[in-house]
DNA sequence: TTAGTTAGAGTCAAATTGACTGAAACTAAT
DNA sequence: ATTAGTTTCAGTCAATTTGACTCTAACTAA
């Protein structure tokens, strides 16, 4: 029933190589509009398979830690990075996602604030595209990357994870901005505000905004904590 | 960046087992109340670890078919069951989940409908329990049933779940009470019938349900089709 | 001082929701 | 044949929520 090998025989003759990866989520401002934008990092593929092309953040899975583990520490080794929020996205296991061998990979998506996101350089092997035009990837990355894509906007419309873009002092509007990036269409400011005020996770600070161009927006807290998925699933941060 | 193993040596010691588990969710009448409530079929453990204690439907991985494939296989031979929805539910990884070796479980649920549910018979290892009362199960499987319930109830209040576990043709009093079995509370059949007629993807058939006690309801159909997703998930039936 | 822009409070009609009533259709018991 | 009981299904009504919008306060730059 369960995979219990009491001897090497019964072990499938080559198992599927398992791998984790991640699709991290950061909002830079665009080129354009300045407005905020969803933009992610990708690390150009060293070796063959896909040699030379870009591709997500990841690795094979090591023996010693859960897969959150893996996830964190994959991320922080490739990209320099620590995202506040890391959650599994899905397992991609087709049969020839990779030309050479079976690989079943353990995909994650991490949103990070734009603080952290300044951390992870540029360089030749590091690169920032926006998430709506990442160009071809390698293996079925393209894929992955659209449906995290799915799952972020899912989440955005019905829970709280925008705020996990944000650092923990925020203003409305900022908060706004995250949905109207995310979500690609502009939002009513009023009723927006409306909304968030009368939700009770949002804490208004006595701080404001300083050094704007115009009148200081107040300052907010998100004071809530994510509700249910999986067992062992933690808030990182 | 990819395990890409050009030889053996570079491949980590021991890799972690893949196995594929299933959450199987079905309605059948209360014993109490003949009202229906969730229950889900489990299989008693014919060796170690864990010999003897009932588990979820499972079994290791092997070479040559998807994640889905695997999961509808295993079903079918484990449980005679081809559920009209097979979802992945998640990817269980902690360092402990087996007292032998690491293992990855992959783990998808499925919804049946109430004349398929009638196929998995119970047996010396099959049985049939409430979904809020398995008692103790091997590995980590309460936690997973616990996830399963958690997600089915989240997406029975947003998408359209419901409609799985019926047949082609339903009454809208059948959906109602798949909703209050699900998320454990009575919900107004007037108000119900409302929201349901409002919704585009139920269609009104012209036939009546006959042989009930009293006045015979009317059979409609559903005819969405299921938005987004992961890339390769596809209805089965 | 004035023009321009954002913050934030408030208004109002339309749409949705929750609680409820009542007639119609059927069965089973009298 | 009548009646009681139960379910389907249409409809009412007040309370709440939503979308579009206005208005004033607060600030900066010209």
């Amino acid at each position: 029933m369960f995979p219990t090998y009491a001897n090497v025989s019964e072990r499938m003759a080559a198992p599927p190589a398992l791998a984790i990866s991640t699709v991290i989520f950061a909002l830079r401002p665009s080129a354009v509009s300045g407005r905020p934008t969803l933009w992610l990092p990708l690390v150009k593929r060293i070796r063959e398979p896909f040699e030379g092309m870009w591709a997500l953040p990841g690795g094979p899975m090591t023996q010693a830690e859960s897969l959150q583990d893996a996830a964190a520490r994959n991320l922080r080794e490739t990209t320099g990075l620590a995202p506040a929020y890391l959650e599994q996205l899905y397992a991609f296991g087709g049969l020839h996602r990779s030309p050479s061998e079976r690989v079943v990979s353990i995909v994650y998506w991490a949103l990070v604030q734009p603080t952290e996101a300044a951390m992870a350089q540029e360089s030749a092997n590091v690169k920032w595209v926006r998430a709506d035009a990442t160009g071809p990837l390698a293996f079925d990355h393209n894929e992955i990357v659209e449906y995290a894509l799915w799952r972020l906007r899912n989440k955005m419309t019905y829970g709280s994870i925008a705020y996990h873009f944000l650092g923990e002092k925020f203003t409305l509007a900022a908060v706004r901005e995250v949905y109207e990036a995310v979500l690609n269409r502009s939002v009513d400011p009023a009723n927006f505000r409306r909304q968030l005020m009368t939700a009770p996770q949002i804490e208004a600070t006595d701080e404001y905004l300083q050094g704007g161009k115009h009148r200081p927006p107040r300052l907010y807290r998100y004071t809530g904590v994510e509700a249910g998925g999986p067992p062992g699933f933690h808030q990182l941060s």
